[in-house]
DNA sequence: ATCACCTGTGGGAGCGCTCCCACGGTACCT
DNA sequence: AGGTACCGTGGGAGCGCTCCCACAGGTGAT
């Protein structure tokens, strides 16, 4: 009842404190009514409830994290420039994965691109500085140095797609040797039997699993993999309609394409025109990821679908799950950290 | 010299504290030097400088945030579901333009979308929470709580397009009368009369703006707008096809087509061959915003270019004013909040 | 020589939390 | 009756900074 009960000094926003001289009960009751602590009185609770909505309390953040040595939140990192973030549906997908998953919590989601030099330099600066409690790392490269930078700070990670076999990172991927035999098996079973196959970026593990994929379904086929029909691309559309040129001069015989992206497949599609090639009669086309791209294209695309959203709500999992072993020392779980998700081909009239 | 000299009590990262005894001055010292105040001499500088590049120190966030009750956060509301934001060029231009001029500030830039109630729940917490200094508010609807919301919090804010002849808050936007008229104005010059507009979301006020300039411009050249020729669209490319279809079953006679974005152009553009039109023979075609669409399309788009990512600057250059102004109680500068930047249009082969 | 006034510096106080130890009370054993 | 155990609870200490006051030493006016 003294001077200061009331609403703190004027304006200000109300503190724990005072929330806890409104209710009539110390401190620490209030923050574990706040935390959710089970060790408070069902009474007790009410009172302190009761006082957060009239005093209209919202826990300081900069406080609490300094206290607890944690922030809440988690940061999205892209190692790409933001164009490609925009034109890759890929992330956008992962992004609406992981944001609904992310939405049952009390995290906050940091969207990050580190395409240039100069970005990456703030994001070291920025991840040294542990503003975040866990990173997703998306499309990496088999040379990054992001992960070990990570490591060596001690910041929980997970990653979409495996550097290489040997991954030490928990990750999420989905079966993209799986998917690349799909695609050419789909395209067998059709009657083709020249199938190219432009690649991704090739220092992307799940790309060249996908070329794995390729090769070992042609061999079981019976087709022994001709080095010629597979061209690299770099995930782009400019790029897959360059491959695509490039194969049909090199071999106009091919008489389907396997592309490792709906990007390049758009890509592919176009240059196919430019040849005066028609889709699927002379040519059939398979994608991967179905994107919106996919059910869009003239004619419809053919794609291998990943679950991307579910891969990013898997990654979230991981990561929380990550975070929270590592907050008490308990036992580390030895659970599988490596996710794989199963692909599964939509057929469309591009095939 | 004592015990607590070298790197702090192992792994730990270097604190403040650390820093100072490693330089041998005292605490607040280091904080001028961290903070680049003027008033410490040149050789206590490089002495610090030293040690922190020694111990590797970096500022603690939280402990920061928590002294001097700021964030060095902002956050670019997108009051729209993430699809849309991934659909439209606008906003991403709009990133772009606010990520560069942000790469020269310590600032953290948060990306957070309020499209869904649930969403705008979680916004509202969030920034009764005050974790971020300042808020950029993109594409906001005539009725949106929103900016009450922060001017009832005290948070310094700017909008991107105001919401009225009447806002308040300071605001970015490009001339829409002006460009509105420009686009009619071109096609009267080509020798168009029959000019109906799809109009963007009219609850947004550059929309209305540009109808207004669509308006005048037909009233000036002796032809007074046919209410029949307007047809309110909603930013989507679906919503432009829409409109152009009803506009050509309700007028046939219509020889050019204003449409109010580059997407509903596009969507405008599908419903024109649909009816067997040719662009431009039949119907000249004119968008806004100038977008990567305007330049891909077929024929490509002739467009009202406004120019967004400098629009992205100069918002972010008025929030940190702001926010400056905030800070000490200086003298708030009575400089123009309200600043409105001139479109081009960019003529092409649809018109 | 005195005073006023700078400049550069050290360090106390305090930001609003969480963590944890201590304490009174009740319940159940011996 | 005393002992042990476990609730639910209060509040001290401390997280790592910034802010600001105090103070030493130098400079120039009086």
């Amino acid at each position: 009842m003294a001077t200061h009960g009331a609403r703190g000094r004027s304006g200000g926003r109300p503190t724990l404190e005072e929330v806890a001289a409104r209710a009539g009960v110390g401190r620490g009751t209030v923050s574990r009514v706040i935390n959710g602590s089970p060790r408070v009185s069902d009474a007790t609770r009410a009172a302190v409830e009761a006082a957060v909505a009239e005093l209209g309390y919202v826990p300081n953040t900069a406080a609490r994290a300094l206290a607890a040595n944690r922030t809440d939140a988690i940061a999205l990192v892209v190692p790409e420039p933001e164009t490609r973030f925009f034109a890759e549906p890929y992330f956008s997908d992962m992004l609406r994965g992981v944001g609904a998953e992310l939405a049952d919590t009390e995290m906050q989601l940091l969207l990050i691109f580190a395409g240039s030099d100069r970005e990456r330099q703030r994001l070291a600066q920025y991840l040294a500085a542990h503003r975040v409690d866990g990173v997703l790392l998306v499309s990496v490269h088999a040379d990054d140095p992001l992960p070990d930078l990570l490591a060596q700070l001690e910041i929980p990670a997970v990653i979409s797609g495996p550097r290489s076999a040997a991954e030490t990172l928990p990750s999420v991927d989905s079966d993209n040797y799986g998917g690349g035999r799909s695609a050419v098996e789909h395209l067998l079973a059709h009657g083709r039997t020249r199938i190219a196959h432009i690649t991704g970026r090739l220092d992307v593990y799940g790309a060249q699993r996908r070329v794995d994929g390729y090769r070992d379904a042609l061999r079981d086929a019976g087709y022994p993999a001709d080095e010629r029909l597979i061209e690299p691309g770099d995930f782009t559309e400019e790029g897959g309609r360059r491959a695509m040129a490039e194969l049909l001069t090199r071999d106009p015989s091919l008489d389907a394409v396997f592309a490792g992206s709906d990007v390049m497949a758009a890509g592919a599609r176009q240059a196919l025109r430019e040849a005066g090639l028609r889709i699927p009669e002379d040519v059939a086309l398979v994608g991967y990821d179905d994107s919106a791209i996919a059910r869009h294209m003239e004619p419809p695309l053919t794609s291998v679908r990943q679950p991307i959203e579910e891969m990013g709500r898997r990654m979230l999992d991981l990561l929380l799950t990550e975070i929270a072993d590592r907050r008490p020392a308990v036992s580390r779980g030895l659970e599988r950290r490596q996710i794989v998700l199963a692909t599964e081909l939509v057929a469309r009239t591009s095939s």
